[in-house]
DNA sequence: CTGTTAGCGCATTCAG
DNA sequence: CTGAATGCGCTAACAG
C-alpha cells in the first residue's frame, strides 16, 4: 500500500475505496501509527496554531475573552498559543515575529499603544483580528464594543442619580478605547447640561496603581468629585483601594461606575455598578472572524461592534 | 555562501569565522530573511511548544498559574498552548493526542479524575509535569501545595473562633486534592476534640452549582452547621450565593473559610477568609521543572510541595 | 481510484 | 572552518 493512500485516508479524502480505507484504519490501529503533525505543517506551509496576543491573561477581561476564542479554535481544529504583551510594544513585536517564523495560521491581538507587532503582521498579510482597540492605518478585521455609548450610559446613570460633579479616570491618549470612553463621558455631561472640566479627568495607564494614583489626585482637589467614572476594571480596583485606604465609602462619599465587569461582582458588598462587556462573545466573535479570514483572505475587512450592558448595583445609588 | 554556514550562524554556533558571520547577518538584514520554524522543528523532531492542560482558564486559580508558567516559557524560548479540559477525560485525552502528533516539547497538566490523557503521555514518555493533583500509578514531576496542612489551618482557625459544628464541602472522591483537604479537615476536628460526622460533609464537583447545592442541603439539615469549610474557590462562591439567596450572612449566621484566594478579596465586604495558594509560583515552579525534565529526561521525578497561607479576613470572625 | 515521485527548509553528517 | 549532500515525514501533482 502506498503512503499517498494512507495520507488520503487519514486526511479524510473521499476518493478512496472503502475497503482499502478500512484496511488502512486497521493497520493504523494495529501499529499505533501516529501522523507527524510537524511534517504535515511543513508540507502545507502552515500550522494549526492561532496566537492570541493580549496584555495580561490575569486580567479577567482577557481571561474570558481567551476562553471564547479557545472554544472556537477547538471546534475548528486549531490550538491557541497564549502571548502576554504586558502593554509592551517590544514584547508585542517579539511575539509577532514568532508568529511569522513559526508560521502560525492566524493572530488575534489587542494592540499596544504603538502597535509595532500589528504593523509587522499587517505587512506580512498574516490573517489577523484586532480586538478591543482600533489601530490607525491598519485595515483588519476588528471586534469592538460600543465604547462611547457604554460610557455614555454609565455616566448618564450617575447624572440621573443626581450627581453633577463627576470625575473620569481613563487610559492613555494613544489607546482608542481610552479616548472613545472619554468621548462618551463628555457626551453624557453635555446631554446632562453639565460643563466639562479638564480638572476632573485623569489619564492613567489602565493598571491598578494608575487608578490608585489618579484617585488620590482627584481626592486632593480643593473640591473633590462626588461621583467617578473609571474606564477599565483594574483602574477601578485601584480607585476603590484608594477610597478604602482613606476611609471613604461608595456610594455615600463618592459614587462609582466602572467599565468592565469583575468576577462575582454580585457577591461583593457594596456591589459595584459596571458597564459590562460581553467578553466571552468578544473572543468568540474574533475566532469566527479569524476562521473566515483564513478561508477567504481576499474578502474586505469587517468590524463587528458588540453592545455593552449597564449593570446597576450598589456603588451608584442615587444621591441622598 | 552555503546554507550550512547560514544555519550555523543563525543557530549561534561558535565555529564560524567572525567575518563570514558578519556577512551572513548583513545579508539576513538586507533580504529580510526569516528562518522557517516549522522546517527546523521537523529536522529537530521537536517543537518549542509547551501545552498547559487545565480544567478552565476562567478559574482565577488556573489563570494565575498559567501566567507563571508562561513567564518561564518566555524566558526559556517556548510558547504556551492553552488547553481547557473542563474536567472531561475525553477532552484531556484529545489534547494529549494533539501533544503527541504535534510533537510538543512538554506538557503541564492538571489531571481529570480518570487521567486518561496523563496515562497516554506517560507511556509516550513525553516530558510532563503534574500540577495541583497527584495520579496513582504515574511517576512524574509534580507540583502540589500542602493541601492537608492548609485545610488543617483553615478549620483550626474556625475552631479557635469558638465554632464546633463545622461542615465541609469538598470535591469528588477520585481527585486527590479533594481527599487531601478533607483529611486536613478531619485532622483539625480531631485535634480540637470534635467528633467527625459524615452528615456535615458533602462531595460536590468543584463547581459553582455544586457548591450551591451542597450548601442548600447543609442548611436544610435539622441542625444546620454554624461554620463552613469549602475546598475550592468556585464552590465557595456557590455556597455564598446560596447564603445570599436565603438572606443569611457570614459570619453572623454561618462563618466561612474557603480554599483558594479570589481576586481582590480584600475589597469585598464582608471579606472572605481563605487558605490562599501561591498560584503564580505553582505555575512558575512547574515551568522550571519542565525545563529541567527536558534537559535531562533520565533524572528521577521529583515532587515540589509549596505552602499555603491562611488569609484571615471577615467571614471567619470569632463566634459571638 | 491508486501508486510513484518530488520537494517543503532546515540541520547534520562527512569531505575537503 | 566551510561546502556539498542527505533526509526528517508528509502531501500535492502527476501518471497509470
Amino acid at each position: 500500500m502506498s503512503p499517498a493512500t494512507v495520507s488520503r485516508v487519514l486526511s479524510g479524502r473521499r476518493n478512496v475505496d472503502p475497503e482499502l480505507s478500512e484496511k488502512v484504519r486497521a493497520a493504523v490501529a494495529e501499529l499505533g501509527y501516529r501522523p507527524n503533525g510537524v511534517a504535515r505543517n511543513l508540507r502545507r506551509a502552515s500550522t494549526n496554531l492561532w496566537a492570541v496576543v493580549i496584555s495580561d491573561i490575569e486580567n479577567p477581561f482577557f481571561t474570558s475573552l481567551v476562553r471564547g476564542l479557545e472554544d472556537v479554535a477547538q471546534t475548528e481544529g486549531y490550538h491557541v498559543v497564549l502571548c502576554n504583551s504586558d502593554e509592551d510594544p517590544a514584547k508585542e513585536a517579539a511575539y509577532a515575529s514568532a508568529v511569522l517564523t513559526e508560521q502560525m495560521a492566524g493572530v488575534v491581538i489587542s494592540p499596544t499603544s504603538t502597535a509595532e507587532g500589528v504593523q509587522q503582521l499587517d505587512e506580512a498579510k498574516t490573517p489577523m483580528v484586532l480586538i478591543d482597540r482600533r489601530v490607525e492605518g491598519v485595515e483588519a478585521d476588528t471586534v469592538l464594543v460600543d465604547n462611547e455609548h457604554g460610557a455614555f450610559e454609565g455616566v448618564n446613570h450617575l447624572i440621573e442619580g443626581g450627581y453633577r460633579r463627576i470625575a473620569c479616570i481613563t487610559g492613555p491618549r494613544r489607546v482608542s478605547t481610552a479616548m472613545d470612553r472619554l468621548a462618551g463621558y463628555r457626551a453624557a455631561l453635555r446631554a446632562g447640561g453639565i460643563r466639562f472640566s479638564k480638572d476632573l479627568v485623569r489619564h492613567a495607564d489602565f493598571r491598578e496603581a494608575g487608578g490608585f494614583a489618579a484617585m488620590e489626585s482627584l481626592l486632593d482637589l480643593p473640591e473633590p468629585p462626588e461621583a467617578l467614572f473609571v474606564t477599565n476594571n483594574l483602574m477601578t480596583v485601584g480607585a476603590l483601594e484608594c477610597l478604602a485606604k482613606r476611609g471613604l465609602r461608595a456610594p455615600d462619599d463618592i459614587a462609582v461606575v466602572g467599565f468592565d465587569d469583575i468576577p462575582w461582582a454580585d457577591l461583593v458588598v457594596p456591589s459595584l455598578t459596571t458597564v459590562a462587556q460581553p467578553t466571552y462573545e468578544l473572543g468568540r466573535t474574533a475566532g469566527l472572524l479569524l476562521k473566515d479570514r483564513i478561508a477567504s483572505p481576499g474578502r474586505p475587512p469587517s468590524t463587528v461592534t458588540l453592545r455593552t450592558e449597564l449593570h446597576i448595583r450598589a456603588t451608584s445609588a442615587p444621591k441622598k
